[in-house]
DNA sequence: TGTACATCAGTGAACGCGCGTTCACTGATGTAC
DNA sequence: TGTACATCAGTGAACGCGCGTTCACTGATGTAC
């Protein structure tokens, strides 16, 4: 039945919210339309009034679970939560990059490209926080902290020993804080493993 | 029909190799038992002859492309081996490790276990081979350019933007070995878009 | 403001398709003599 | 060494299943008067 224009955008945002959630935790082929709509609160028959296919449900998904991301201009803090076991358990509201990048190879050319603009402006805003002499020296900086920072925790989310994922992360933060920012790692970073 | 027990081994091995690059090329998901047994060679129906099941394919695949990559002691021409365009473009030989991470959380205990001996193997080496004051400075800083190298990997095959790729890899590569070995970059590691 | 009705968002059965897996069959292998 | 035949690796049709997508239908919305 029909619903009103208001309750609509509502039912629009939620499969969008809904995707973007279940594209994070599982990938995109785990994840079926009728999983999404069922999410969404509603029927696999009219995502098609919503979205023209699958593939541009996981375009626009994509932007809008990047739009949901928070900011921040305390590098070091952000840097702290983002490699924290708690980002690495909980993948579905976490940074879409880290999440999603890994399948990307197999997808449609306008959701790459969409990737590749969201890197860049991400590394853009990192370049504008990250310590360094001049704009290339910073540029460079945001570039290799960026990759670790992704690396890391991609491979912490990898693995099923515990210990090692954890050490991952905090040797990673600690590796990025005293090489990049001259800050020497408090005992509490440092892994017992190590 | 029956062939000999020779040729048979030699046929469980052209499915692992096949499965190996298959897999690294588009992941999991996307490579059918079929297309994998084609890929060999032979029809569908002998499969179960050899695996138990796809994910016991899975399994045995990862570990077989894992003994297949070359070692070395020359840790600054490894990096820059793994972080070349050669390596970024052709990832159904390259490193397991980037190609497969990202498909890791949905795959079986088992999967996940052997992944995780995988990457504690390489950590392991890289801290035998990096420079460093002691084993737990060393350890650290294989864990981090470790991940810094698959993150940049992985990101740079993500998207569409060619520079963008480029930059990732050669950046991120400068910026490991002037952290970590004391190496200024070279002119021609720098990006133009630097 | 109240009423009649055209619009259209959401429903749920149905479609073709490719998947992982099974199984009766085939015919070369390799062993017993 | 030569022959008869049991073994079994590989073949290809078939299975149930879930997928993305379509479509005739429903009934609340919202507009024309």
């Amino acid at each position: 039945m029909k619903v009103s224009r208001e309750q609509m955008v509502q039912n629009r945002t939620r499969i969008l919210t809904e995707a973007g959630r279940l594209f994070r935790e599982k990938g995109f082929d785990a994840v079926s339309v009728a999983e999404v709509m069922k999410a969404a609160g509603m029927t696999h028959g009219g995502f098609y009034g919503h979205f023209r296919s699958k593939d541009d449900l996981i375009a626009q998904a994509i932007g809008s679970a990047v739009g949901s991301q928070s900011a921040t201009d305390d590098i070091s803090a952000w840097i702290d939560t983002y490699l924290s076991k708690l980002h690495r358990d909980h993948p579905d509201q976490g940074c879409p990059m880290a999440a999603l990048a890994g399948f990307m190879r197999q997808q449609a050319p306008e959701v790459r490209a969409s990737m590749a603009q969201i890197l860049a402006v991400q590394i853009g805003t990192l370049s504008d926080i990250v310590p360094g002499a001049d704009s290339a020296e910073r540029r460079r900086a945001a570039i290799g902290s960026w990759s670790a920072m992704v690396g890391a925790l991609i491979l912490a989310r990898s693995i099923d020993d515990p210990a090692l994922s954890d050490e991952l992360l905090s040797e990673t933060r600690a590796w990025i804080d005293e090489k990049q920012y001259s800050r020497p790692a408090s005992p509490a970073q440092r892994s017992p493993a190590a």
